[in-house]
DNA sequence: AGCACGCCGACT
DNA sequence: GTCGGCGTGCTC
């Protein structure tokens, strides 16, 4: 026989393939109305206490025999919306991953709760006296410890002990349920009575109590006041709130500081500006989930339309997400719109503490920030009328996660879109394939700013063939064209910004006596040549192995080791010995790993105390520097030569960009491409800012080689130690595959070796699948995964799919 | 994953 | 005879 009840279906915190499913338990009846989807819960399971999500709630319903009661409620109020735990479901589907993995990915981890066990002895109990002897025993009866520290004292055999204690009723073990981080909450004081009977009250009081009519004027100001305990001492808040002048009200606040701005006036809109708002609006007024691509040239005023976008949205009362590459989250960036939006803006980014995540995360959930600004997760975002999403500069790699779930925010920004009817705007100076493929198929309108605000051209671009420079016997790093315009730009009083993709000194080194490189013990890569005050040293850029470099070649003995491929290092050693007089900043991950020390370098070039920046990708996104008149792209090779199949798109998006960091301002630019290969047309189409014939020849390319957007790819990759392991699981994957019946058109890739064999000691091999909707193939494909994954971890070993891969590993 | 249960070797 | 090794199986 069983009960009736409340039973709600939980997600158990716990990752592992063979706990993805809800678990039942009960409610009891004084917890059944306040059950919620999106709330956590502390469950026993197993033998253990775990966290969840509640994913269903069911009333009236028979409780089974197994079913076990929830031990506590975290939140009284949900921390997912409904929308969002459908949105985790659609995670699950459309990247395979667990649920664990799509509410991980949702939830910030400044929401993780632990539960510790508390240990303690039942009073009432009669102990007999050879327990109470044991030392055991002796620090339960003295510490009340929790479950961890009596067994990180007392070992593991402890366990049993204190389980058989239990039993016999010796002691009593206690849940105590602690979350990570607390949501942040001030006072309040709120006036209870008109104002004018609070001055009069004040007035009375100013002699005697001259703290207490402090307060009384203060509320008669204003309708309510934060309570600063320096201020006001609680012996006398409590006085007024007896009296009944007051009440204290008990708020969540967010810890963030903003820093004090202006609230900007908005600029005049330029034409194109104006005729892009117009489609937007357009597009907002259809109500149902639409998609713009703005294709706006550098310096064409993008962000100002969109401010404008969530000005209309906000006036509809709805709300918006503005996702940037998280490089682009500077001060500055945000500023912006904080200038003109105030505290209605959230901004979730990596820089923030635990804190300061979960204060803002509350405000949005509340509808107190009803713009949010972040780097790829704040597409996630606890917004509840969603109507505007804009993922600006939509091209970049950063909005695809490379861990699980393997998710992409575009795809994520649309799928929110269509759940709440929102409109979603993809904006970009260089659109990526996908978007144009988008907007080919009707699936997307094209809106496009051609005219920088400033009415300036985009620089001129000159390519200068590096063969050239050879053969008329310059053997420096600069062209002579380059060296040129970096002496006129220093005379002319201006900047100078030098772009090379390759951090360190050199990329590798050889002997040239034996040809042997150096190679990372770990790794399958050769090391890079890093250069600092203790001489060379060669570093893995995949797992940070260092070794001194070598005077003599490890195989042969010969002093003939030589670095090849140059990096930002070199080129800023030339220039201080080319330049002996010239003020250089380096900007590349090895100079702004410490937090802070980006800003620290993008303020000393704003404010001109260095006149040339030499940098990686990292100075090509989203950084203005009105005063740089010269750009030169050290060696566009470097981009061209990666194996991945969008290697000329990376290489035409980041030419573009970086040229349109020239020019920003005073004078005309000018960019300088130096390049082995003058006449690849994704170098000649940046120089040319020539956007349709880049697109063109780069589609008919995917087209004929079968790549995205002409279809999708998944990246099957397993790795172990053991390279018959790690291999053979790759087999197994691309086997199963070929045993089911694959939708035509799909194509099987031979399990093979990924692009490097072998990183940290851990071979990786992969399948790659091609596919033209993922519809058709999960059914087949994710089934797969698991049995394989499931296996491998058996072996030590790990499996990942990346679902709608960006690139090949 | 993480823990308990269960069935075999080296010890007081 | 017992302590503890890690194979196996389950978690509402």
């Amino acid at each position: 026989m069983s009960q009736v009840g409340t039973v709600v279906s939980v997600f158990i915190d716990s990752p592992g393939l063979f706990l993805d499913k809800p678990f039942d338990y009960s409610v009891q009846s004084e917890l059944a109305q306040s059950v919620e989807v999106g709330q956590r819960v502390f469950v026993s399971f197993g033998h253990q206490f775990k966290s969840g999500v509640i994913w269903q709630v069911h009333h009236k319903v028979a409780i089974g025999e197994k079913v076990k009661p929830i031990l506590d409620l975290v939140d009284d109020q949900p921390v997912l919306t409904p929308e969002q735990c459908s949105l985790a479901s659609w995670l699950c589907e459309r990247y395979a991953c667990t649920m664990y993995d799509a509410i991980t990915a949702i939830l910030p981890g400044a929401f993780r709760v632990k539960g510790d066990i508390v240990i303690q002895p039942v009073q009432t109990a009669l102990v007999p006296d050879d327990i109470t002897a044991t030392p055991l025993w002796g620090s339960i009866a003295r510490d009340k410890p929790t479950e961890r520290a009596l067994f990180a004292q007392f070992g593991k055999s402890a366990r049993a002990q204190v389980a058989a204690w239990e039993k016999a009723g010796y002691l009593r073990r206690r849940l105590i349920v602690k979350e990570e981080v607390q949501a942040f909450e001030v006072s309040w004081l709120v006036r209870q009575r008109p104002a004018q009977e609070l001055q009069a009250a004040a007035e009375v009081r100013r002699k005697r109590a001259s703290k207490q009519a402090r307060l009384l004027e203060a509320l008669a100001r204003a309708e309510e006041i934060e309570w600063k305990r320096s201020e006001f001492s609680r012996d006398t808040v409590e006085a007024l709130v007896r009296e009944g002048w007051l009440i204290e009200q008990v708020r969540p606040k967010s810890r963030l500081k903003w820093a004090k701005q202006k609230v900007a006036a908005p600029p005049e809109l330029t034409e194109s500006q104006a005729r892009a708002l117009a489609h937007i609006r357009e597009q907002l007024d259809a109500g149902t989930a639409r998609t713009v691509i703005l294709h706006g040239v550098t310096g064409s005023g993008k962000t100002e339309v969109y401010i404008r976008s969530i000005e209309d949205v906000l006036a509809r009362g709805l709300s918006a997400i503005v996702l940037v590459p998280e490089i682009a989250l500077t001060p500055q960036m945000v500023g912006r719109f904080y200038a003109r939006f105030g505290e209605r803006i959230a901004v979730l980014h990596s820089a923030l503490t635990l804190g300061e995540r979960r204060d803002e995360w509350g405000r949005i959930l509340r509808g107190e920030a009803s713009i949010v600004i972040g780097a790829r997760s704040a597409v996630f975002a606890p917004v509840q009328n969603l109507g505007l999403l804009i993922v600006d500069e939509e091209h970049e790699p950063s909005y695809k996660q490379e861990e699980a779930p393997h998710y992409d925010a575009r795809d994520v920004a649309l799928e929110r879109a269509s759940s709440f009817g929102a409109l979603t705007v993809f904006g970009s100076a260089t659109p990526s394939l996908q978007a144009l493929y988008l907007a080919e198929h009707g699936q997307a309108r094209m809106v496009t700013l051609p005219i920088r605000v400033n009415q300036r051209p985009l620089p001129a671009v000159e390519i200068i063939d590096m063969r050239d420079e050879l053969r008329a016997g310059n053997k420096s790093l600069f062209s002579d064209r380059l060296a040129d315009e970096i002496e006129k730009t220093i005379a002319l009083g201006q900047q100078v910004i030098l772009f090379l993709n390759r951090r360190g000194f050199a990329s590798s080194m050889l002997c040239r006596a034996c040809g042997e490189g150096m190679h990372c013990p770990h790794c399958d890569i050769s090391l890079t040549v890093h250069r600092d005050a203790h001489g060379m040293r060669l570093v893995c850029h995949y797992c940070g192995y260092e070794e001194q470099s070598p005077v003599e070649c490890p195989a042969c003995g010969e002093r003939a080791l030589r670095s090849f491929g140059i990096g930002t290092e070199q080129i800023e050693q030339s220039l201080k010995e080319t330049w002996p007089q010239l003020r250089a900043l380096r900007m590349d991950v090895d100079t702004t790993r410490k937090k802070g020390s980006l800003k620290h370098i993008v303020e000393q070039f704003e404010q001109r105390q260095a006149d040339v920046l030499i940098g990686t990708q990292m100075i090509a996104k989203g950084l203005d520097f009105p005063h740089v008149r010269l750009v030169g792209v050290m060696a566009a090779d470097t981009m061209l030569e990666v194996p991945d199949y969008r290697a000329n798109e990376r290489t035409f998006q980041l030419l573009t960009q970086v040229a349109g960091r020239a020019g920003r301002a005073e004078t005309d630019g000018v960019t300088i491409i130096q390049t082995y290969r003058p006449d690849h047309f994704a170098v000649l189409a940046a120089a040319r800012h020539d956007f349709p014939s880049f697109y063109r020849e780069e589609r008919m390319q995917r087209e004929v080689f079968s790549y995205p957007p002409f279809c999708e790819m998944a990246v099957f990759l397993a790795t172990h130690s053991d390279e018959v392991l790690s291999r053979g699981a790759a087999a197994r994957f691309e086997r199963e595959l070929r045993r089911a019946s694959l939708p035509d058109g799909t194509v099987v890739l031979p399990a093979s070796p990924s692009g490097i064999r072998r990183i940290e000691d851990k071979y990786r091999y992969q399948v790659v699948l091609k596919y033209q909707r993922w519809e058709d193939v999960r059914d087949i494909v994710d089934p797969a995964f698991r049995l394989v994954k499931q296996r491998m971890n058996e072996y030590g070993g790990a499996c990942r799919l990346d679902v709608n891969a960006q690139r090949i590993g």
